[in-house]
RNA sequence: GGCCCCGUGGUCAAGCGGUUAAGACACCACCCUUUCACGGUGGUAUCAUGGGUUCGAUUCCCGUCGGGGUCACCA
């Protein structure tokens, strides 16, 4: 049989020599070390966490070592395909700060390896897998979809393994007529690699993050090429990486089981292939077991609930860095006003088990980044978030410029030290500052019964004055407190609790929810101040 | 089921043949305090399991168990 012929026939059209495309896309001129990665999405527009983990992965590697960061999308699955997808992908990335190098839609890159959308590259897969027919390392195959689910059930109900492999590769020893005759009677067909692979030989492999493992070898002839004449993801990824001389891919361990289908079609195309590390994915409870975060079940999978809910994307990052490197952590603790980007990487030091997500170290890390800003910056992250994600009530809160920023600086304290975090999400701060803006809604319920209650505004209300300073006013308080009964010092209700109704703090605590509604805010006197005398009257005789 | 990966407190984890088995989150107690918070001090809690190897195993080897991933003309 004449295989390139046939080459010719199956895969037509005009290729240039295959010499040319290594003279096209030839190896980057990098400083040593340089490593070049890349984020391959496709373009489904929906991007979640597990997508960041990687992406501040392979950015870190590829910055830190002045190499590049490119963006590829794999779009050689029509069906997935979202309208606006890449803008979305781009803009998610961008929020949490990381930036490309060069590949699709990247403005100003000279985008040299391109192109960087596959479907766009369809020439050059389809010159080399016409190359593999010619060679007899790849075939054309016309089973049908029924015939391949047929034989999947045969493979199942017999035990076997299944897949189009060895004895059950019926198109591979098909006739040069049977072909012909396939071809002329204009039957569809798919090209598959004729693999040379041993599944009772296992190849030693190194890969960056879980170290050495070992690989059985490849013997399914899996699909290169689609009957639409687009390449599988595992074509086009020896390819590509080969030719955008992609230096190390950091990617899912869901790719770690097609790993040998990877080993293989790098070495019938005669490339060299990159570093690997195979990144464990993320996951969360369900139930009392583990599972990978899923999209359908998990909303907090999606880049877009941060956004949605107002994290900082800062924050967001810093969870990520700390499980992404366990020394991290240590390492930000000790610097904390260092830039990010000036910790030490180390695909080494990821994790070889699964994490589990969890929210509340999240939170913790988003109260402390969000403690570190200043009322102005506050104001401003806070409006931005209001205005694509508020209600309009809290749209409204930033139409008063020196209003909310009394309100911040009260509300996260000045001082360094002594700064409040009881910011967590900009969403949650807008809720928690709502009493400032509008008549207090009781959230938590009074210590004291309804009669105490009464008594304690009333006598607050006589003498209550708005010009009072901090001291006076506080003196006030206690007055009150005395006069019902109440310890007026904390020591000497702790040494003698059975003599007062209790103490201070109790009254303070009626006066707090009558304003504000809750049992936890800041500083009380300066809450009354910036709500002016008419609104604090109003709420204490409204509680009343 | 086959193949592969993984297994230190509730969670993230340091450890890499000899440690009082770090640290962070969460939780609890106390201190500070007009509440809450912040801050401070202290505390509860971990080497999945059974065999080896070794003077000695959390650490090395094997088995068991448990968890995860994957078995497409999807990526």
């Amino acid at each position: 049989m004449d295989l390139k012929k046939l080459a010719e026939r199956l895969i037509p059209g005009e290729y240039r020599p295959l010499s040319e495309y290594e003279a096209m896309y030839p190896p980057r001129d990098l400083p040593k070390g340089a490593q070049v990665t890349r984020l391959a999405p496709s373009p489904t527009g929906f991007i979640h966490l597990g997508n960041l983990f990687v992406a501040i992965a392979n950015e870190r590697v590829a910055h830190q070592s002045n190499g590049v960061l490119y963006l590829r999308i794999e779009d050689t699955d029509e069906k997935r395909k979202v309208e606006g997808a890449v803008e979305a992908v781009k803009n998610a990335l961008r929020y949490f700060d990381i930036r490309f190098d060069e590949g699709a839609e990247i403005e100003g890159a000279e985008n040299a390896y391109g192109p960087y959308y596959q479907r766009q590259r369809a020439e050059i897969y389809r010159a080399f897998a016409r190359d593999l027919v010619g060679r007899g390392l790849a075939y054309p195959c016309f089973c049908t979809e029924e015939e391949l689910s047929a034989l999947r059930e045969k493979q199942t109900a017999e035990k076997k393994i299944t897949g189009y492999y060895g004895e059950y590769a019926v198109c591979r020893n098909l006739t040069e007529e049977q072909i012909c005759a396939n071809l002329d009677a204009g039957k569809p067909y798919v090209i598959r690699l004729r693999s040379q692979g041993d599944p009772e030989r296992k190849i030693a492999f190194h890969d960056e993050i879980k170290g050495d493992i070992t690989v059985t070898e490849n013997d399914q002839d899996v699909v290169i090429l689609k009957s639409d004449g687009i390449p599988t993801y595992h074509f086009a990824h020896a390819i590509d990486d080969h030719f955008m001389r992609t230096t190390l891919v950091i990617r899912g361990e869901e790719w770690l089981a097609s790993l040998p289908i990877h080993i293989e079609l790098f070495d019938v195309l005669g490339f060299r292939r990159p570093a690997y590390g195979h990144n464990c994915s993320l996951q969360k409870m369900d139930g009392d077991t583990r599972r990978k975060l899923s999209k359908r079940k998990d909303p907090e999978l999606s880049l877009e609930f941060y956004r949605k809910e107002g994290y900082f994307a800062r924050a967001v990052k810093v969870y990520m860095m700390t499980l992404l490197n366990s020394n991290f952590e240590e390492w930000y603790l000790k610097f904390p006003d260092k830039d990010l980007e000036e910790f030490r990487f180390s695909v080494g030091k990821m994790g070889k088990s699964g994490a589990l997500f969890d929210l509340a170290k999240l939170n913790d890390i988003s109260k402390n980044e969000l403690a570190r800003l200043s009322a102005e910056e506050m104001f401003e992250f806070l409006r931005a978030w209001a205005e694509e994600y508020g209600t309009e009530e809290q749209k409204g809160y930033f139409a008063d410029r020196e209003y909310m920023l009394r309100v911040l600086n009260l509300c996260m304290g000045t001082s360094g030290k002594k700064r409040r975090k009881d910011f967590v999400t900009a969403k949650q701060a807008a809720e928690l500052i709502s009493y400032f803006f509008r008549a207090p809604v009781r959230e938590d319920e009074y210590r004291v019964d309804g009669k105490t209650k009464g008594d304690i505004l009333r006598a607050f209300g006589r003498t209550y004055d708005y010009a009072d300073d901090a001291q006076v006013w506080f003196a006030k308080v206690k007055n009150v407190a005395a006069e019902l009964g109440f310890a007026a010092e904390m020591k000497d209700y702790k040494q003698n609790p059975e003599a007062y109704k209790g103490s201070v703090s109790d009254v303070a605590e009626v006066l707090r929810i009558a304003v504000t509604g809750k049992a936890n805010t800041p500083d009380l006197w300066t809450i009354m101040q910036i709500l002016g005398e008419k609104r604090t009257r109003e709420r204490l005789c409204a509680a009343e």
